[in-house]
DNA sequence: TTTTCCCGCCAAAAA
DNA sequence: TTTTTGGCGGGAAAA
């Protein structure tokens, strides 16, 4: 590699020369990666390997794989994933800086065969990771990851001087909030004291190493390491366990100032560097991605599983080595795997297991799942008496009875702490606008250019009956189940999770959310006897349908 | 359809 | 100036 510092610059790194592609890059650059991800159960590795099989088409056998193509291979837009570059380019680094040296960047993508744009990304995450910097002109060294636990715990300690989770907090709120947003965040300033005077342009933080000036600024906010560090400031401000952050929150708090920008969910688009960050992270198992269900609505949620922030430097190495070796990062193992390479490296393809599968197919576990869609036969629900006249009660009961899927996610590991009672949070602000009620569009009683529904938008929508197809009025205005729910509402901070406790797959639901959460897909059409239903026994029927309607996990 | 995110343009910073 | 970095968003693959 060495070699690779001097001719860098004559030959040509660029892109098409399809000749040196010969590279010692020989090494199952994949196959090693499956260690590193391979969450623990070796359950998931299995199923992986078969997940992968089917839809890898091709085979390769060889070495050049992607790219070298150019034009001919099809190359699966997975292959080229920044995530797998990711695992690809960790296992480079892990070469190189053995050998002592600092990394030549520009070898270092000839031999991944990547475009050095591409190898950017990355460096500028590892970077913000403290895993590299940068000592020369294309020239990096690589630190390791053994800082890690220091880094997160000093992260978790900015978040807090920042009160980001004050802000969190108040996004959360504000996207379960039905009232119109932008005033809100003018008038109830939760975090008041944070923005006090910032008369001065920028309200955000005050902590010097933000900067959150508009344009290409490489140390703003924007850049993709501050972003990175942010993001994770973000989930680790979090207690262990709690550690979460859904992608409406994660982006709205990071990449917007949701202070002077509103609190609406920033376009998908302006989430693009959200998601190479998460990907390398998700690389690196730092994070990992599973999804959230509300209603059938799957949200995108983002769980912190990398090593637990630890201050004291020597405590941390030790603790990252154990996360390292849990995570198959260890050389010997990344050794050990790399002779059969042939056969790994397609397995390693995807690494990262993808829960919704390999949850269900896990085990006996799956069973439980597939509770949830238990569905509920008409005539038992229509039985209103057998609830509770306490509407909070009854509410409860109806939900649990149906087993109504208030949040679900797909499981993964370690949830079974999960099950603790999480901190109590103030309720989210659930307010009915009356003015709306003559609204028949799902998406418009919130007069904001929201390109997707937050969370809780959705909530609302249903609770004024504006999302039920198939009823011209609000069905549920002025009924008890309305009123149950408003009961419900109302009493739900003291009861945020005292019903509906989540069992061994299920999350608490996510702080600012309400507890309980209707189906978010009606019936095309009502039951014919509905007119003689009774409101609840309706809200049953649908809370059946969807339950049945859910996705098999 | 919507979500995810690869790709590479091109401007700012550095040499 | 040239080269290195990297912000940024188009648009296509994947879901």
């Amino acid at each position: 590699m060495i070699n690779g510092d001097e001719n860098s610059k004559s030959s040509i790194p660029e892109d098409d020369s399809g000749i040196q592609i010969g590279t010692p890059k020989s090494l199952s650059q994949d196959s090693a990666i499956s260690v590193a991800t391979s969450t623990a159960s070796t359950d998931f590795k299995q199923i992986n390997i078969n997940l992968k099989r089917s839809p890898a088409p091709e085979d390769d056998e060889d070495d050049t794989d992607l790219d070298a193509s150019g034009s001919s291979e099809p190359v699966s837009r997975k292959e080229k994933s920044l995530g797998k570059l990711c695992k690809r380019f960790l296992l480079t680094m892990d070469e190189e800086s053995s050998a002592g040296h600092d990394v030549h960047l520009e070898s270092v993508a000839r031999n991944m065969s990547v475009e050095k744009r591409r190898i950017y990304d990355i460096v500028n995450v590892m970077e913000a990771l403290e895993a590299m910097r940068k000592t020369n002109k294309s020239y990096y060294k690589w630190n390791g990851l053994e800082r890690l636990p220091c880094l997160m715990h000093q992260l978790a300690k900015e978040a807090l001087v920042e009160k980001l989770p004050a802000k969190i907090l108040q996004v959360e709120q504000a996207m379960c909030s039905f009232t119109e947003i932008g005033t809100m965040s003018q008038n109830s300033e939760t975090v008041g004291s944070l923005v006090g005077e910032s008369a001065n342009a920028t309200t955000l933080s005050q902590n010097d190493s933000f900067k959150s000036n508009s344009g290409r600024d490489r140390n703003g906010k924007n850049s993709l390491a501050q972003l990175c560090r942010r993001f994770l400031m973000v989930l680790l401000c979090n207690p262990k366990d709690k550690r979460r952050v859904s992608l409406d929150v994660a982006s709205t708090v990071l990449i917007k100032d949701p202070e002077s920008e509103g609190f609406d969910p920033p376009s998908r688009s302006r989430c693009r560097r959200l998601y190479d960050i998460a990907n390398v992270l998700v690389a690196m198992n730092l994070i990992k991605k599973v999804h959230y269900l509300f209603g059938t609505k799957k949200i995108p949620l983002f769980v912190y599983c990398g090593p637990e922030p630890e201050e004291n430097p020597a405590a941390a190495a030790v603790s990252m080595k154990a996360f390292l070796a849990a995570n198959g990062m260890t050389e010997a193992e990344v050794a050990a795997l790399r002779p059969p390479a042939a056969k790994l490296r397609r397995v390693s393809s995807d690494v990262i297991p993808k829960k919704t599968v390999a949850a269900s197919s896990a085990g006996p576990s799956s069973s439980s799942t597939s509770t949830l869609q238990r569905s509920v036969t008409l005539s038992e629900l229509n039985k209103p008496k057998s609830f509770s006249s306490d509407p909070v009660q009854a509410l409860a009961d109806f939900a649990l009875k149906n087993k109504c899927p208030v949040v679900k996610v797909e499981n993964d590991e370690n949830d079974k702490e999960n099950a603790a009672p999480s901190k109590p949070l103030p309720a989210p602000k659930l307010e009915y606008d009356s003015s709306s009620e003559n609204t028949t569009e799902f998406h418009q009683p919130i007069p904001r250019p929201i390109q997707r529904q937050p969370l809780g938008a959705l909530n609302t929508s249903y609770l004024t009956g504006l999302a039920w197809p198939g009823f011209s009025s609000n069905i549920f205005a002025g009924s008890p189940y309305l009123q149950l729910l408003n009961a419900a509402q109302q009493q739900q901070q003291q009861q945020q999770n005292s019903f509906l406790k989540p069992e061994n797959k299920l999350y608490q639901p996510l702080s600012g959310l309400p507890p309980m959460s209707l189906p978010s897909l009606a019936p095309s059409a009502p039951p014919s006897e509905s007119a003689n239903m009774s409101d609840l026994a309706k809200a049953a029927f649908y809370l059946q349908n969807f339950c049945n309607s859910q996705p098999k996990y």
